[in-house]
DNA sequence: GCAAAAGTGTTTTGCGTACACCCATGC
DNA sequence: GCATGGGTGTACGCAAAACACTTTTGC
């Protein structure tokens, strides 16, 4: 019948020129947390269009890979940490999103540790750009981060994964100012405090913070017991289960 | 340097075989409700490998379009209608997911009045099947279901969606019905359209049920003022904007 | 002693939830 | 008249929000 399911055909008719073989690339915006503010890593692009532009850092897809283990090795490559953590976003697929030709991309959004990888930053053409601040990237880039500073404001709501950002001790002076910057707001002290403890995800280290020219605060880790809400949320939404 | 921004050299290197030239699909998921039920529309596999089995709707991309754009022609195609709300959920990207070769798929949701197209049902090996009844659906289809049933349950907690099910008119117990129907929960009906009034979705039309069996409710309709919060929403995370 | 941030409770408000009785219609 | 669902209001509990003063440290 005219209106099959051509997917059902695929192997006769993947020749077929009606059908795209297309490039496929993933595009990681990678935040991170310093100085009060939430930042992406951007890198140079080195298209000739969008010269002395800024973009994502991104990669084509290879034939052995998902598109999950593309973004876990552009992030390899890039930070040097393997554990991080990452999820995907959207998929970007406008005719004209890529000068060179047609490349479908999905954007992945991570959260890291910005002093876990200091040093791999220096010989790069790598910078971390302030998230607030208008960035004007190269391609569909500004529209891809938008996208994913949204859906990450969505996420931090509901689910303890902004730790990811921070120290693996912090105080909750420096969890709350992280809220704030993603979330670009002003909360009550009291409130947060009360609201954290009640949730349960911080354990009091019973450690002072050191080189503060303050009074210092009280050092938090993550409460790990909230680790297995997340992997049971992401194996459920993982293409590798069910 | 060896780790630079590959997607900036895709002019020289697309025909660099490291690099991945897949076929990319799309699949919907069709909701509907009908007999108090959240449905889905298949259609039979004409895959040998899923004889028998059932699989969601779905097409390749062509060299023309975008992923929305295919979806919007698979809808079409399948149920004759155009103007649908249209979600994109998750794209799907194991090796082994499609057993003719590599496919990328990129799943939607959409959500149509069931009555709107139902002529064209009886032709083609196409079934309104019960989300909730085991499916053992063909290629990865089961998963991707799961996964936009998910995204369904969290939009309709928050955005004026669920309309799209409903005929024009409709009264508050087919309204509650279907949120039972896609949260699988029973809620309380004073609450429930308590609720629905406060949050100013409904206008009530001052008209009345017909061919009901019992005391016949009021009939309301989608407040429209409404329209603009998800097309801003749409805007915002949509590819054609910004 | 002064600046800067830590730490701490109470009150109010709005929202979700629980819950029961009479009413209108079809049969 | 009976079965079926329509329509309605109140009370409780919890969580979010508003709000100010004392304490500790570095300088």
């Amino acid at each position: 019948m005219a209106t099959s399911h051509r997917l059902d055909m695929l192997s006769p008719s993947a020749q077929n020129p009606n059908f795209l073989k297309a490039l496929v690339s993933v595009d990681c915006v990678i935040f991170g947390f310093a100085d009060n503010e939430l930042k992406v890593l951007l890198i140079k692009s080195d298209l000739e269009v969008y010269k002395n532009r800024w973009s994502l850092l991104g990669d084509l897809l290879r034939p052995n890979e998902d598109l999950e283990s593309a973004s876990y090795r552009v992030l390899k490559e890039r930070t040097g940490l393997s554990d991080v953590y990452l999820e995907q976003v959207y998929t970007f697929s406008s005719l004209d999103r890529h000068p060179g030709g047609r490349v479908i991309t999905t954007a992945y959004y991570s959260l890291v540790n910005i002093k876990d990888h200091q040093l791999k930053l220096s010989h790069n053409e790598l910078h971390w750009h302030p998230v607030n601040e208008l960035s004007n990237l190269a391609f569909d880039h500004d529209k891809i981060l938008q996208t994913c500073l949204e859906r990450l404001r969505e996420q931090i709501q509901e689910h303890p994964i902004v730790f990811n950002l921070l120290p693996e001790k912090f105080s909750l002076r420096e969890l709350q100012a992280l809220y704030e910057a993603i979330l670009n707001t002003k909360m009550d002290r009291r409130n947060f405090r009360k609201k954290f403890f009640l949730m349960d995800w911080l354990i009091d280290l019973e450690e002072l913070e050191t080189d503060v020219s303050h009074r210092p605060g009280k050092l938090y880790r993550f409460n790990s017991i909230h680790l297995k809400d997340l992997k049971a949320a992401e194996i459920f939404s993982s293409e590798e289960e069910l």
